[in-house]
DNA sequence: GACTTGATCCCG
DNA sequence: GGGATCAAGTCC
């Protein structure tokens, strides 16, 4: 049944947590769906907000965990991470993607075009169909009753948090072949990180049409 | 390749 | 304090 991922369920290695999202149903508000490629960062990782120590901006991350972690970069957009391990130990998980499940009405609306891969296929895609901005940076997400909720696994699309109906449409299709939600994980190296890319620390469900960018050849797993 | 703005860095 | 730099992205 639905469950709502407890605040220890992100007091772990920041490299277990990332694996374990994916599957996972992400919900802001009711809106949102089953996360499908995440990212890790760690504070003794060159490419972590946190690498350099404690500023105003990266101050969430060296919080407890299961909060919100939201930047904003490139002079126009958002990114939102799910803060992990102990506290003060300054790791997080960047959410990258996700099959769009519930709320994609609003999700349409926000982004103004219609076509479900493109919704949330991209970490600023993602916080702009989920209206994530500055004003939730800092909010808790592994508490009953708030805004912002992880589900685990078997939750499927239809978990919600208090959030209205369930279209499945999209995230539904996207597992056509297996019905446990059970991601297939392919690791690769991150996206747009100079410093550290070489780390593989990037985690994809690899069944997923709904990625940033679809996988490298080499990274493919399984016959074929 | 352009866009766009703010946090961070380095000098002073 | 102030100016230069560059950024965990997106659009197609």
């Amino acid at each position: 049944m639905s469950e709502l991922l407890a605040c220890s369920f992100f007091e772990r290695p920041v490299l277990e947590v990332a694996q374990d999202l994916l599957g996972c149903t992400f919900l802001a508000d009711g809106v949102g769906g089953r996360l499908v490629e995440v990212e890790a960062y760690r504070s003794d990782d060159p490419a972590s907000h946190s690498y350099r120590g404690r500023t105003a901006r990266n101050a969430v991350m060296y919080g407890p965990p299961g909060r919100l972690y939201v930047y904003f970069t490139m002079g126009l957009h958002f990114c939102v991470n799910v803060v992990c391990g102990p506290e003060g130990q300054a790791s997080a998980v960047l959410l990258r993607a996700l099959a769009p499940a519930a709320g994609l009405e609003l999700m349409r609306a926000r982004r103004g075009f219609d076509d479900p891969r493109r919704l949330c296929s991209g970490p600023a895609k993602l916080t702009q169909a989920l209206a994530i901005t500055r004003a939730d940076d800092g909010a808790p997400a592994c508490e009953p009753g708030g805004r912002f909720g992880f589900f685990s696994r078997d939750a499927g699309a239809g978990a919600t948090a208090g959030g209205s109906g369930s279209d499945l449409d999209a995230a539904s299709s996207d597992h056509a072949a297996s019905s446990d939600h059970t991601p297939r994980i392919v690791t690769t190296t991150r996206i747009g990180v100079t410093a550290g890319a070489e780390r593989p620390w990037r985690f994809v469900d690899a069944d997923s049409r709904f990625l940033s960018r679809p996988l490298p050849r080499g990274a493919r797993s399984g016959p074929g």
